[in-house]
DNA sequence: GGTTATAATTTACATCTGTAGAGAATAGGC
DNA sequence: GCCTATTCTCTACAGATGTAAATTATAACC
């Protein structure tokens, strides 16, 4: 029914953000807005993105010589299907016990905390609006 | 410096949680605890266990011809472990983020945002005493 | 002490993931 | 038309993961 959730690995996510960043985009442009922070090689980058085309986390389009890549998943979608992981792993799909454990975490900010409140609020409100 | 985070797979999520439910306990039990979910035989599940001993996931102590495991990760832990993740790469570190794309999902129920609205006022008092 | 039930050990194997080299194709410059 | 730089394709390989069968050890029951 659902779009099967999206799951990425860990080297899937950095390539699909550096996608993101730009697109479309092609395999060595990817690789160089990689190699900073992970040192992989172009064959590296273009067998990860190859992958990603067969399991349609992204788009391939042949353009005489070069080959142009596009995100078939959005970046909400991907982190949405992260907190489903974690969601239905961690904590048995209890969303509730999920967000308490996060405010447990230091990290956030007393701003943080302002923006939350003023989202449960509002939340709040379309709840009561659309049953 | 800080105990290397706690990874899971989807299929130890299954063994650590049929642990948790009591602890310690033998490869059989655990198979039958899982078995109505899982179809998995006794072999599968005495992998799995036996790799998490070696991924210090698990605790192995022979008794007898038994072998008794326990966890040695609470389930805090691992779900600590599995926010971090979702949290460092689908976030990027932000936990505002985070939380506000949770809140964004139906699934919380008006008492469930009750009780993070309070979480988040207790929040806000230990912050401002201890900075 | 031999039989049976239970648990343990060993080995296997397909798939997925991370990583990449070697060689072929193409195109642009001269 | 040939050289060179760029990109692509193909192949590889080790380690992790999911799954389990076959074989062996153990102990408990008669």
């Amino acid at each position: 029914m659902n779009p099967s959730p999206v799951e990425l690995t860990e080297a899937e996510w950095a390539v699909i953000k550096a996608v993101w960043v730009k697109e479309p985009c092609t395999a060595p442009e990817t690789q160089e807005r990689l190699a900073p922070a992970t040192q992989w090689t172009y064959s590296t980058v273009r067998t990860l993105m190859d992958r990603m085309v067969g399991k349609g986390l992204l788009a391939a389009e042949k353009v005489g010589k070069l080959t142009l890549f596009r995100s078939l998943v959005t970046r909400e979608q991907a982190q949405h299907g992260e907190l489903q992981y974690a969601l239905k792993h961690a904590f048995d799909g209890a969303l509730g016990p999920m967000v308490q454990r996060l405010l447990d975490s230091r990290g956030l900010t007393p701003r943080d905390l302002d923006e939350l409140e003023a989202l449960i609020r509002s939340r709040r409100q379309r709840t009561r609006k659309q049953p």
